[in-house]
DNA sequence: TGAGAAGTCACCCGATTAATCACAAAAAGG
DNA sequence: CCTTTTTGTGATTAATCGGGTGACTTCTCA
């Protein structure tokens, strides 16, 4: 509907994508257009006319637009399906690129000690669903999953929960709503699922600024990820521990047991 | 085996793929350590060791490294597979964006005039192919291709052949060589296919220098594209007419005629 | 042939990024 | 406990890049 605001955000996507200011404004200029001239293009987009040419001609080298060669030249984008044919078809080039030369690099590891408890933190939705996702599929016995919101429960998800589960693995999994849990049993039959609210959490630090929980992964008793949510940025962070007798692997054990999943008897 | 060269190479591509030399520097240099401080890392990278933190920050805020923060901190780089996911994500996600946005922008067309001889020209291996693709699914009666290279029989331009032959539009495929007209055979069965020389293009200017055919493409008798390489930078041109009077298409039919495609009788 | 439009260049300036330095806080080690 | 080294943060400088503008040549058309 609001088309203004549209372009705007297709132009920082582009941007985001690799192009220009320049170039994002004219490739989502020339959408608008069957076929256009440096003129008319420089009117509509905002971008001084004289510098249409430069930001057309890298355009045109990225297969995005097409020139006609005549006096005045005449502009046009691919389509809107070719262009993002396009993008992906480069980025998975060089995503494959990227695979080819760091996976034939060596590895010096001048064997850093430190074999004592380690906490990481990492960041980044997609980074935090993929580490996820990983960690359950290496699971051999038990997945131990608290969501904390439903866009988190992703397909990819679905399927790795599904996958585990198919080897024997317990699935236990939490969700903060009625309707998710509903969610979580359709499309993964064989676990167990249990509503939990964040009493447990919103104790210990009431005074806190509100910061939402997104996911509480424990993976066989001895690898945890716990992440939330900041309310403003939507950023999410994470905290990831391994290892039986690390501090924090411990301490989730402990909440476990204390009633975070109800009812739940350790098997060890 | 060269690490020292694909480092370099790795080095480049993530830049390409929008991160800062120093976080390109640092990923690759931590994706050769199991984990690493500060100063080590800035030894085996060469980033100034104040600016590894930055760096480290971001690529952490990206889901690409993870951080521990102890004294001195520790960082280590997420694997490999997960690093490569990651990235398809968020570069995926940020395609979809554009999609919904540039789709539901109004059109404006000023309703540019000139209905007449048009030849556009445009640029890029992904985007020419894309196009190519595109093209063949539209035919209705006849597809005519030359294969100048190898490289250029994608799977999708296979895919794209298949699904049109089966829609009763005639294929006719030229190939350079015999191993290529073989490939082509086994591949699209259902293809007329005959082997052409360059002796039609080289007579015209044996002098200039050596500018190898990609691709020669003529839909319907009213559509053409046809492509160069430069054997240097390999960068792939190509220009593209619509219209069964275009001047482009007209030549091109006359070619044809001339003997391109040997004892192949016109319809009409 | 003359006026205006089209296209190319070269330049400026502000923002970003690479690179260095100064300094405070924190281990390490006698 | 004090000294020395290491670690981390912040500010500062230098170089590069991209946005923005104008001069100038070429082309088109009346």
């Amino acid at each position: 509907m609001d088309t203004n605001e549209n372009m705007e955000e297709a132009i920082e996507v582009l941007q985001q994508l690799g192009l220009k200011e320049y170039e994002a404004r004219c490739f989502v200029g020339l959408s608008r257009l069957h076929s256009g001239t440096a003129k008319k293009l420089s009117e509509m987009t905002e971008v001084p006319r004289t510098r249409v040419y430069d930001a057309v001609r890298v355009l045109e080298s990225q297969g995005l637009v097409e020139v006609q060669h005549s006096s005045p030249q005449e502009f046009r984008a691919v389509s809107l399906e070719e262009a993002t044919e396009t993008l992906r078809d480069q980025y998975e080039a060089r995503v494959e690129r990227l695979e080819n030369t760091l996976g034939s690099v060596d590895i010096v590891d001048e064997g850093d000690d430190t074999p004592i408890q380690q906490v990481w933190a990492l960041s980044g939705q997609s980074g935090i669903e993929n580490r996820t996702d990983q960690l359950i599929e290496e699971a051999t016995d038990e997945v131990v999953l608290v969501i904390g919101d439903e866009s988190l429960l992703t397909e990819d998800l679905v399927d790795s929960l599904n996958e585990v589960v198919s080897n024997g693995v317990t699935l236990i999994i939490g969700a903060l709503t009625e309707s998710l849990e509903d969610q979580i049993q359709t499309k993964v039959p064989d676990a167990t699922t249990f509503i939990t609210g964040l009493e447990w959490l919103r104790s210990e630090n009431a005074t806190e600024d509100e910061t939402a929980i997104g996911r509480l992964l424990l993976i066989d008793r001895s690898t945890i990820l716990v992440s939330s949510i900041t309310p403003g940025s939507k950023e999410e962070q994470a905290i990831f521990g391994e290892g039986f007798g690390n501090g924090l692997v411990v301490l989730a054990r402990r909440l476990m047991a204390q009633g975070l999943v109800p009812a739940h008897d350790p098997g060890q």
